[in-house]
DNA sequence: TTGAAAGCGCTACCAT
DNA sequence: ATGGTAGCGCTTTCAA
């Protein structure tokens, strides 16, 4: 339309400020681009670069609000520096995860951030072997180093423990999601560290639950309440196994704090509006995305494979104790 | 490496059963495929198919669990059928979603599904004109036909004036969060026509607030309190608002629900543990991501433009009324 | 200052 | 049953 060769065109809005253009040409050309809303093909770019502004985001599940939260900073820094985010969920499903990372590294993503569902480290193993810049997110491979942004688990279980103890508590009980899972790992380490350290009673009994839904919350805290004697605090590791153990609680007749404390690791803005004021753990979701889409910036922008690097974040205590407490939950 | 022409590598993979290859060199290529770990290119299928089997999602954020859900089951039905989505947050921002929409376009997406910002209708009309298929969700712009997939809002609205009316609730608040937002015009309508049918005071003043923030929500209640006489029931129409009214509310010294009723627009898995039991109208997220999904499918198969589609789901009222009520919230 | 040509990796079509 | 060829839309290098 502008009469000249597509190469020029390609020149031209590529915007090299340093390639001679006439000016009479470059205009004919912003012209037209303009009264044909011209846009490039991102595909055919991508194939003829190599690169296609794009970033994958890989995590267990959107509607949890720990990840959504994360994935919401993330595209922010993207939509900022002109990437295109694709998130997928795993829903913990490792052989989804696998079919995720293919499926982004064939679609040409400059990099990838993982929160893995972890049953395996093959697939990240994969990656390393492929040198595809990523960054691990809120849980990595102990014996795997890769860049990795996380939050300093065992200590914020260790200090949780010491804030139990000084009340008086003596029994403690510890409640998880996935077992298996990096972050649940090392809070139960923090945990039997203080239980030792504070020299309070360690019972294979007080620890429970292995899965991450409202209901395996709910029965792992019947089980833990059903001990004889039941545990006068529980730290609660997971986001929806909280509300679990809250029901459980209630149904028991027991209050919080009154009767049982509870310590939940995942704080939610709603915290303070809950029937049962819970003392949480808050990570600082902004600052890991933040920390995790810099780093892999960093690492896409190298030539060569750079330093693998390892950022914790901390944590952060919020105490909440209600002085009326709620008693009953309806159906 | 199975010595072999590129095209025949692609028949053999691409699997089309009727074409002709010899189960000789089928083998061949299935191994040196595996064997390689072969995985095709899918900008370089993409460009050369047209198509890229990607959807795009764009909704206003991610960390609203009304979109979240939406967001969680929409992935579900990709992963199913083998495309993969991109999610877009805007804030409700119209400049980021004309961008995301440009964006996700010229990357080749085979349809997009759209919860709009709606300051204007503007880009949605221009995906008319390209005849790129879409389907909006949760909100519709009404003097625009387009396929879409909303909720019985002013139904829902009418329902919850009647309902309070018959508890003899006399002047009944509106709490909204932005104001142009269809869904907001549609609830805001039913509850006219409710005060209207069943005789109920209209004040202007009662309808308040404009802005989806926790603080637009707090802001806004701390008006209707002060109304001489404030509201004895308040509509509220908006995720994060919900917890500012309750807030206001509590710091007032007024007990939910004796003192106020409050009902929300948005239901939320939290809301029996919340500190003031909350009746809520809840929306069928997974039936409106499926059926979004499924009009987006069908209307991309479409060879040609097909019968736009207007698909209306029902929401639910839940009741909840608790016997005791907190009265204090700690800041 | 601009045009021409090549090629990114793939697949559909036409030959053989 | 397989190979060759062309071309998707773009950018980069080289030539004019």
């Amino acid at each position: 339309m502008a009469g000249v060769h597509p190469s020029t065109v390609s020149r031209v809005l590529r915007g090299k400020e340093s390639l001679p253009i006439s000016e009479e040409t470059r205009l004919k050309i912003l012209q037209a681009a303009k009264s044909l809303q011209y846009r490039p093909d991102q595909r055919a770019r991508a194939l003829r670069l190599g690169k296609t502004q794009t970033i994958g985001l890989i995590i267990p599940d959107i509607s949890n609000l720990f990840f959504a939260e994360i994935a919401n900073t993330i595209e922010d820094h993207c939509y900022n520096s002109g990437y295109t985010l694709m998130v997928c969920a795993t829903n913990e499903d490792q052989e989804k995860e696998i079919r995720f990372i293919n499926d982004l590294v064939s679609r040409g993503v400059d990099g990838l951030i993982i929160a893995s569902a972890q049953d395996s480290d093959k697939p990240i193993r994969e990656l390393l072997d492929k040198k595809i810049p990523f960054v691990l997110i809120d849980r990595e491979f102990e014996d795997l180093p890769t860049n990795a942004v996380i939050s300093n688990n065992e200590e914020a279980a260790y200090h949780a423990v010491e804030f139990l103890a000084k009340q008086g508590h003596k029994r403690i009980g510890f409640l998880r999601s996935r077992k298996n899972i990096y972050t649940i790992r090392k809070r139960l380490a923090g945990y039997l560290k203080g239980l030792r350290d504070f020299g309070l009673e360690e019972d294979p009994a007080l620890i429970a639950g292995d899965g991450y839904s409202f209901e395996n919350g709910y029965h792992g805290s019947v089980e833990l309440l059903a001990l004889n004697p039941p545990p006068t605090a529980i730290l609660v590791s997971g986001n929806r196994i909280t509300f679990g153990a809250i029901k459980a609680i209630i149904e028991s007749g027991k209050c919080i704090p009154e009767d049982i404390s509870l310590i939940g690791f995942s704080d939610t803005p709603l915290a303070p509006f809950l029937i049962s004021s819970l003392t949480t753990i808050s990570h600082p979701l902004e600052e890991m995305g933040k920390r995790a889409f810099e780093l892999l910036i960093e690492n896409m922008e190298a030539s060569e494979a750079c330093q693998l690097q390892r950022v914790v974040v901390e944590t952060k205590f919020n105490i909440r104790a209600s002085t009326q407490t709620l008693c009953s939950v309806e159906k």
